[in-house]
DNA sequence: GTTTAATCTTTACACTGACAAGATTATAGT
DNA sequence: ACTATAATCTTGTCAGTGTAAAGATTAAAC
C-alpha cells in the first residue's frame, strides 16, 4: 500500500498546484483557468490554494515566473545551436517566437501587468533572467562585454547601446506577439520564413553596425 | 417631458451598450469588465446584450474594432504632424505607443486572438485599416507606392519590402506592448525618450536604406 | 388589421473568487 | 514528553458572473 493516504496535510501542495495550474493553462487556456479547477486537479478543497498564493493574481504570477524560466531556457538552447552571430540573432527570434507558440497562454499572462503581482520577487527575477539573456544577444552582436542579471538595472550603458537593446528586443517580442495573435495577413509558411529571415538579418546587420557609417 | 420614458424597446441599445462597454473598459479595466455591468450602465436587463452581441466574445470584438479605429486615427494624426520622413517614423512609434497608454485595456483585448470572434468582419476590417496605415509608413520610408486597404491581402510586394514592413511593425508594436506592460527596466523619462529616439531613427535609416550598401 | 419577427425581461442554473470559521497536524518551546 | 502555537487544509457561505429558456412587449411586414 504505497498509495498516498488522503492526508489532511498534502505535503507539497504548492508544487502540486503549480503543476496543475500549468496543465490547466495549457489544456483549457486562460478562459478555462480557474482557482477551483486547479484545486480539483491537485485533489484538494477549493479554498486550499489561498494559503499558498493569496489570490489568483499571486497564483498567476508564480505561473508566469515558470513561463519566464522556460523562455530563458529556450533562448539559451536556441543560442547554443547557432553557429555564428548571424545565426544567433535569427535563432533568438525563432526561439522566442516558438516559445510563444508552444506556450501561448503562458506568454499571454507573462506580459499582463494588470493580472500579475508586480511585487513578486521570484517573478521579477525570472523576468530579469530572460531580459539578461536577450540583452547579451545584442551585446554579443555588438562585440561588447556581456552582463549578468545583477547588472541589468544599472544601465551604465551608453545610449546607443541601450537603443540597440531596445531595438532588438522590441523586434523579437513584437514579432512573437503579433504572430501569436494572428495579426499578420495570411501568407504561405515558406514566404513567412523567408520574410522573417530577411527582416531579422537586416536588423542584425544594423545592430552589428556592419554597414552603418553615418549614424549621427 | 422630454425625458425618455422607460420604453420596452430601447431604440439604440447596441450603440448604448458599446458606449457603456467602452467606459467600463476604461474605468474598471478588463478585470471589472462584465456583461452585466455594461447592461446596468445602459439601463437594461442583464440578458439584453445577448441579442446584439451573442456572447462576450462578440461584444469584445466590437469594442476591439473601436480600438483599432481609434488607433488608426491616432496614427494618421501623428503622421500628419511629422514634417519629414525622419520624423514620421518616430511619430508613428510614439502615436502607437501613446494609444497603448491612453487605452491600455483596449490595446490588450485588441491583440487577444483567443478572446475575440476572429470571424467578425468589422473587426477584421478595422484591423486591416490600421495595418494599412502602418504599411504605408514603411512604404513611404522606402519611397514606394502606397497601398489601399483592399490591396493588403494581395502581398504582391517583394520579399525585402515585406521584410521591412514586418521589421517596422514588429518594432513599433513590440515597443508599445513592452512599455505598456512595464517590461523595461525602470529608467528616467528623459533617458527613455532618447533611447527610443535613437532606436527608432536607426531603424528608419535601415528601412530607408540610407546606409546599407551590402544587403545580400 | 393581422401575423410575424425583433427586442427586451424574467427566471433559473451551474460556476466563480473571496471570506470566515472550524478541523487537523506539524512545529517549537519548555 | 508534553503542551502551546502556528501552519495547513476543509467546510460552508456569499455576492456576483455568463448563458440559456421562456415569456412580455413592440416594431415591421404583409
Amino acid at each position: 500500500m504505497q498509495a498516498k493516504k488522503a492526508a489532511y496535510h498534502h505535503g507539497s501542495l504548492k508544487k502540486s498546484l503549480l503543476a496543475a495550474g500549468d496543465l490547466v493553462l495549457m489544456e483549457k487556456g486562460f478562459k478555462g483557468f480557474t482557482f477551483r479547477e486547479c484545486a480539483r486537479r491537485a485533489g484538494v478543497s477549493h479554498a486550499a490554494p489561498k494559503h499558498h498564493f493569496g489570490d489568483v493574481t499571486g497564483f498567476l504570477s508564480a505561473l508566469a515566473a515558470i513561463g519566464f524560466d522556460r523562455l530563458t531556457e529556450a533562448l539559451i538552447a536556441g543560442i547554443r545551436k547557432a553557429k555564428d552571430l548571424d545565426e544567433e540573432f535569427l535563432a533568438t527570434t525563432r526561439a522566442y517566437s516558438k516559445f510563444a507558440e508552444d506556450y501561448p497562454e503562458h506568454f499571454r499572462i507573462m506580459f499582463r501587468d494588470d493580472l500579475l503581482a508586480t511585487e513578486s520577487v521570484e517573478l521579477g527575477l525570472a523576468a530579469r533572467r530572460t531580459l539578461t539573456e536577450l540583452t547579451n544577444v545584442i551585446l554579443r552582436q555588438r562585440g561588447e562585454r556581456e552582463i549578468s542579471v545583477g547588472e541589468l538595472n544599472d544601465c551604465t550603458k551608453a545610449e546607443d547601446v541601450l537603443g540597440d537593446i531596445v531595438l532588438g528586443w522590441c523586434h523579437i517580442h513584437g514579432f512573437a506577439h503579433l504572430k501569436l495573435e494572428h495579426q499578420f495577413p495570411v501568407v504561405s509558411k515558406s514566404m513567412e520564413k523567408r520574410v522573417i529571415k530577411v527582416s531579422s538579418a537586416r536588423l542584425a546587420q544594423l545592430i552589428r553596425r556592419d554597414a552603418i557609417p553615418n549614424l549621427r
